[in-house]
DNA sequence: ATGGTTGTGCTACAA
């Protein structure tokens, strides 16, 4: 089984590359993030026709999620247990950032979209942490309630864990996505038994899946390493490879993020 | 020249 997490930056405004891209690399599962829409507006018919059931989502025009399947999508959920709300709770507005669903043999895979925390002093931020922890929290439940438990946490998380997942470390000195509480909340989370199955194959430094649309950083090859695959202890030895596809950030009417595909064998 | 973008939805905002 093929799976594939891409922060897609509007899921309409690239259906034609999500399609295209499944076929290429022929992708049993892909989670989305930022598809910025809500579902009722998704045209998901040629997806459909492509063999895809879709789970889309999302509350308003700046985050969302989804997962699209074509081995089962089962018990999809729209919540991360005890995960916090902004703004704050008196707006009433909540956001669409996690989404599962079970596919193929047993997989649960969340496609994710960590808050970006905006700046250090910006209420986001500590939002941000807030959120990273009852994602670990959520992950050391489900494999208290079963250690043999495949689950995948997969997506943007908006937090580059080492020096070397960023162009220029002294870029980022105030700024957020390097901070040691992020890469400690992350950390969190892989120590809760979720590692990073990408990194071992391809390891840093300059190996990116971000790379912003100003100041020409995808040429100039300044990028960084914050789009992830995090797989418990049954989906790690699942493993026979994985890729980055820069590609997809190439030409007009590219995503700024570039897809991470991971194939398992269970 | 010390900048160079993009999407959504309506002109500001988020990334």
């Amino acid at each position: 089984m093929r799976i594939a997490t891409w922060n897609i930056n509007s899921l309409r405004a690239r259906m034609d590359r999500v399609l295209a891209f499944l076929e290429r690399h022929d992708v049993d599962v892909l989670a989305l993030q930022e598809i910025k829409a809500k579902p009722p507006q998704l045209d998901l018919a040629a997806l459909e026709q492509a063999g895809y059931e879709v789970a889309a989502h999302g509350l308003n025009q700046w985050n969302g999620v989804a997962l699209l399947s074509r081995v089962g999508l089962a018990d999809v959920r729209t919540e991360l247990p005890g995960v916090p709300t902004w703004p704050q709770d008196e707006t009433g507005v909540v956001e669409a950032r996690a989404l599962s669903g079970v596919v193929g043999d047993g997989l649960r895979i969340w496609s994710l979209y960590v808050p970006n925390g905006r700046e250090l002093e910006h209420p986001h931020y500590g939002y941000k942490l807030r959120w990273l922890e009852a994602l670990r929290a959520e992950g050391a439940r489900e494999l208290a309630e079963s250690a043999q438990s495949r689950t995948a946490f997969v997506g943007d998380f908006n937090v580059a864990p080492f020096d070397e997942d960023v162009w220029d470390m002294e870029f980022f000195a105030d700024k957020t996505h390097v901070t040691p509480p992020e890469r400690a909340a992350f950390q969190a989370v892989v120590e809760a038994g979720y590692a990073d199955v990408v990194r071992p194959d391809h390891p840093g430094p300059g190996v990116y899946t971000y790379w912003d649309y100003q100041k020409l950083r995808f040429p100039k090859k300044e990028g960084m390493r914050i789009d992830f695959v995090l797989g418990s202890p049954a989906v790690q030895s699942a493993v026979t490879g994985s890729f980055i596809d820069r590609e997809e950030r190439k030409g007009k009417g590219a995503s700024d993020h570039a897809p991470v595909v991971v194939d398992l064998e269970f």
